[in-house]
RNA sequence: GUCUCCAUCGUCUAGUGGUUAGGACAUCGGGUUUUCAUCCCGACAACGGGGGUUCAAUUCCCCCUGGAGAUGCCA
């Protein structure tokens, strides 16, 4: 049997990690059985699909990397591959589960339902859902009601005994009593779109899916899409409930856990591998060893056999030092390449780029390679050379157990000596500034670290002399200048 | 409430009917370093509880507990 398998999101909202996770092991599946992945777009819902959310899918899909056999934008043998396209096909078939009486109208409105549903509610009902009142309709009150020119949905007659089991790849079987399945669930809504359940089991038949692989909390509708499948005679094919992506208070990921939309971890600076790579290892491992993958790595390696069941804590901590190892293992060209967008939205730089500017990237490059986590933090990492920076206090000039006095002395031999230099290029630079401290009789870091914030007005910066060098001679003596006084009022 | 699923360090996980239960992130120490970071070394840290089965259970079975998900004319 040849593997076809399927993303099918619905755009109601931006791409985020759980639903890329899913696609992700989708395709990962698909190309290691040498399948086909395929993308639908399950829009459904009139009123929450956006035509921003599906660029946002298309974006994200390309993005990763991840290229669809058959979908929208490339089409594939079975289309249409948008389900609003297919409305006619969903009602058809709906109709056909009428006429096998697997299906019936139903004219209850929504009103209703939600009183029925807070009627439930309030007396702590046993019964919940809807109560299968029009499933008893007489053929006159229907046509009666049909003459009235009610709006109606279609439900689906689910069984009122028996129990329907459906097998998981990853779970074993799974059973649910006929009686505890939703009761008699909308499969075509009042403006004769599908819901979900109706359209998707239509869709996997037509569109000859082998797999069905999505997140576990599609399990307790799995049974009723069974009783679905067997509604209209068709084969069902092999599932496989993929465990959910939870935020560190162990519920299902969300925004209030922090950012959850791939563009985010897009904008921020994340790199397409390093979030493929570690949201491919919450839920699935390779070994005990092994943690960084490609994505032609996972293509070939990735097995059903592999995925864990227990539902997983993204970890944004983690996802960070995955990222700070992929930027690392950039070349500078590389990361110069990634990094200028950030530099060119600060503010800092104009593109097309001087030429100054352009050497003072390619300087910077290798200072920041180290120190970045997320691309965006080369802003504040390299915010003292692009712009003026803030007058330093004199505490953040003043070295932990080092008077006014002394760190004044320091600056005024650093002015002195960097005064004297004919080119920030020199050499000496270092081995003078560490006589200064000497001198004074104080750690070097004493003399290094008041520097260090005159110049990049802060106490975390590139190593110093590169700091310097890239800044230039003039700007230095500047900021240092003013440090000194600053440091002079106080002492006086 | 009801139904279903799940359960190894704080987190992601490896693993086994007999192991000093392994790795990674995080955390904490130490080293390198002008700060930070990188890099290196080290430490801390787990089989939820109770019954079985067995010579032996973290591993197999049952119960409990805990967690999650679903209970929509949303997917």
């Amino acid at each position: 049997m040849s593997v076809r398998v399927r993303y099918a999101p619905s755009p109601t909202g931006m791409q985020h990690i759980g639903g890329i996770r899913t696609a992700l092991f989708n395709y990962f599946f698909a190309r290691s059985q040498k399948g086909s992945f395929i993308l639908r777009v399950e829009d459904t819902d009139q009123e929450r699909s956006s035509n921003e959310a599906l660029q946002d899918l298309y974006e994200t899909l390309d993005w990763l990397g991840i290229d669809c056999d058959e979908g929208p934008l490339v089409g594939g043998a079975y289309g249409p591959y948008t389900q609003s396209e297919r409305i006619e096909l969903y009602k058809e078939y709906a109709q056909k589960l009428i006429e096998d009486n697997k299906a019936y109208r139903c004219y209850c409105t929504p009103e209703r339902l939600d009183e029925l549903r807070a009627k439930q509610v309030a007396e702590k009902s046993k019964q919940h859902g809807y109560d299968r009142h029009c499933r008893h309709l007489t053929d006159e009150e229907r046509q009666k009601l049909e003459a009235q020119g009610l709006t109606s949905v279609i439900r689906l007659k689910v069984p009122l005994e028996g129990k329907t089991t459906f097998h998981d790849l990853l779970m074993g079987d799974i059973t649910r009593r006929n009686s505890d399945v939703n009761p008699d669930p909308v499969l075509l809504k009042s403006d004769g779109f599908p819901t979900y359940h109706l359209a998707n089991v239509i869709d996997d038949h037509l569109m000859n899916i082998s797999h069905i692989m999505r997140a576990q909390e599609w399990i307790p509708s799995g049974p009723l899409h069974i009783l679905l499948y067997e509604a209209f005679g068709w084969e069902p094919p092999l599932y496989c409930h993929l465990p959910m992506v939870m935020g560190k208070d162990g519920q299902k990921l969300s925004k209030r856990h922090g950012a959850t939309a791939v563009r985010d971890f897009r904008a921020k600076g994340y790199l397409p591998e390093a979030l493929l790579n570690y949201v491919s290892m919450v839920g699935w491992s390779y070994d005990s060893e092994r943690e960084f993958f490609s994505k032609a790595d996972l293509c070939e390696l990735f097995s059903l056999e592999k995925i864990n069941k227990a539902p997983g804590v993204f970890d944004y901590k983690k996802l960070d030092w995955y990222n700070g190892m992929y930027i690392r293992q950039k070349t500078d060209e590389e990361l110069t390449a990634l990094l200028l967008p950030f530099l060119v939205e600060a503010g800092f730089v104009r593109q097309p780029l001087r030429a100054d500017d352009s050497h003072k990237i390619a300087a910077l490059i290798p200072l920041v390679k180290e120190r970045l986590k997320v691309l965006s933090d080369v802003v504040e990492m390299s915010r003292f050379l692009f712009t003026e920076i803030e007058a330093p206090t004199v505490e953040s000039l003043l070295p932990k157990k080092q008077d006014a006095a002394t760190t004044l002395a320091a600056l005024k031999k650093a002015l002195v000596l960097l005064s004297q230099l004919d080119s920030v290029e020199d050499a000496k630079i270092e081995e003078q500034l560490v006589a200064i401290a000497t001198e004074l009789d104080c750690k070097v870091n004493g003399v290094f670290m008041p520097i260090r914030v005159a110049v990049t007005g802060s106490h975390v910066s590139p190593p110093l002399f590169d700091s310097i060098r890239l800044l230039g001679l003039e700007t230095t003596l500047t900021r240092l200048k003013r440090a000194i006084t600053i440091l002079e009022d106080e002492v006086a």
